[in-house]
DNA sequence: TATGAATGAGCCTTCATTCAT
DNA sequence: CATGAATGAAGGCTCATTCAT
């Protein structure tokens, strides 16, 4: 739950006050999360983050020692956590490869897409030229194994025949690109966009179900 | 059309400085956009805006009164202005669908993402929250223009026999959402990306493609 | 009597650790000494203090009430002691007065000058204008005893018959001021220094020598 | 008289507005050298170097990067100036080195002592273990030349047989030190001391002669 | 007593905005 | 119209001080 998987703390030992101490960074994060996601790092005071996790602005830097460092700690923590969990899915999978993308799809949705986390897309993005080391961190732990991944479930329908032999690299980014597009969609667009529905769940399968037959063996 | 070309003026009676006093708002607007689009909002000084567009601070608030207005001046001045030729481009198209929707991509590309115009899509995304109303002008201006005209594409498909009868409205975003990632791709990552290389006009062909494939009829 | 070293005190009843609470303010006092001496007033935290003293930041607090308060403390506890023992030495010397003033300048180069606790010269010196008080302990309690015990010595030198009669009061500064400088110069300039030498030993016995005999051909 | 020693102004191009531009950095060295003396460096506030100044904080900021360098430029633009005048001096005098050695230590105490240039060895002095290369800069630029035109007056009285061989290495410390002490005395404890008078010209002229007749009985 | 997590006033620094020239 | 020196509100960060444990 917390960063640093903590022990039960119920036993006597532990008191309120170390027990806030351990939830501290966890909850500034969260808080820097929301702010960074919602006004940008820029227009985010380091004083309002401390404020919306209820502690005033001097304990923020007793757990980070600058705003930057709080950004790439909210960087850090919220992503490259779901890939062991996602590379051992996908292992275990047993259904067919259409089954595969879907599942996969609806899954990042439901655990990221639809979440604050995604926010951290368009958070990197927004903020990229300012930070490049930022850039090169999420290149290496969030968009390479992304990547490797959906290649791995395309090249596992080309090798059990359910798909004809096409250029996985390309593809994979048919497939990013919404991922990318709903992050943007969710925290950018939608929250101003009265009109515009948009129905991620249905467009993600319509999205999917259309790339798979131009996949498929005809 | 393009931030630095302006057209030749010699032959009317303008004389040079007044050339330059016409071109300063525009040559302003040129510099706002690619500092707001390279930097962000905030991250942007109004000085090097001024420096850049080889003017003084000073001169910047006489023709923007604020930070804020040169922003929305800026999003502004780079809408929608190619829908009419587009539409136009449309309604005057004779070839297939399949020929229409490679070409509606490809232009796009040339015409607007491979240029410092899809910087707005980065940055109207990027400051969305900050600045609400940019977002409807966007969402009208742009957004749903564009909308239209997909599905106006994809309908023509449908009527002609060349597609099967699908979601449009759906299917709309399954081209829009690559060219919001083509946008960022260009104006954030790929800057800061050594590796993860993407040709976006094969991206784009083989995008369309296998969208077409599960489009078409069996 | 020197800053770290203590009496023992294992004869009497007192335990360990009610031996460190009693030592504790001293050794605050010492701690502080030391870093303000080093890094002056301002600079130094009052939380480094505390660690060097081996204790916590609250701990401090209870001893003293701020941080100004530890700072007179730490110039009210080490001034003053050592005049009666000089004026008794003064009282019960038997050499001439040259060989007194001798003796005069080389122990306070072995017990104060070559100690931390000229430190508190510059201390006084260096933050003066922002404690005027502390100043004027300072005079009372070291300035005025040491100019009154050179002056005794000086006038022993008349009396008897050694030196010709002159301005004492005057001439007490020339003796003074080259122990206000060896105090600057040990604890500002020779630890910066690195060119520069200076042996205060036989920087004070020339100094001496020549106020005494002059550099001119007799 | 400046740093930048200006041409006229008072011609016609100069506005008043230039002028005050090209007055400023001085009037700003002023102030915070005044401050900086008065009560030290960390607790002067750049807000009031500039209120003293007559301008605004910000206004500080332009032309001083940062509060350090501000330091830095307030220590290099009050030393050093006065050295090549003095040298020249020592190489016109025309009288006996006794006078000579009055002359120097009399007129240092006119152009410097007297004045709040001679704050600046109670700042470094103060501040020296903070700002490292500070000391360094005092130490080439103002204690060797210091040191070395000294000397050269020593050794021209050995050499014209005005002075007995000696050590004049150790010598100079005994003219230094009475430097060094007046320039504490003055900033430091003198406004602080109402009783303990000193006259410091009536000093200096008692310790040259001292030093150069001995208090001995001849 | 001792601790150290928490506080918040205060300072350095930035930068959008103004205005005298 | 254009300039750029000047302003001052605002924000990041520090650190003396407090207080629950």
């Amino acid at each position: 739950m917390s960063i640093t998987a903590s022990p039960p703390l119920e036993h006597a030992g532990i008191h309120k006050r170390e027990r806030r101490k351990q939830a501290r960074p966890q909850e500034l994060l969260d808080a820097a999360l929301t702010l960074f996601v919602e006004k940008g790092f820029a227009a985010t005071k380091v004083e309002d983050v401390a404020a919306l996790a209820g502690v005033s602005k001097g304990t923020l830097f007793l757990y980070f020692s600058s705003k930057e460092d709080l950004f790439k700690a909210v960087i850090r923590s919220n992503l490259a956590d779901h890939f062991p969990v996602w590379n051992q899915e996908f292992d275990e999978f047993q259904g067919t490869t259409v089954e595969m993308l879907h599942y996969a799809m609806q899954s990042w949705w439901e655990r990221i897409g639809n979440t604050t986390a995604s926010g951290i897309t368009k958070l990197v993005t927004s903020e990229a030229s300012n930070f490049p080391d930022v850039v090169q961190f999420y290149e290496v732990e969030v968009m390479r194994p992304g990547h490797e991944l959906f290649k791995k479930i395309l090249q596992r329908g080309i090798d059990n025949g359910e798909f004809r032999a096409f250029d996985t690299d390309n593809a994979v980014y048919s497939l990013v690109s919404v991922i990318a597009f709903l992050s943007m969609w969710k925290h950018s667009l939608s929250p101003c966009c009265t009109s515009s529905m948009l129905d991620p769940v249905i467009f993600l399968r319509n999205h999917v179900n259309a790339l798979m037959h131009g996949w498929l063996h005809t």
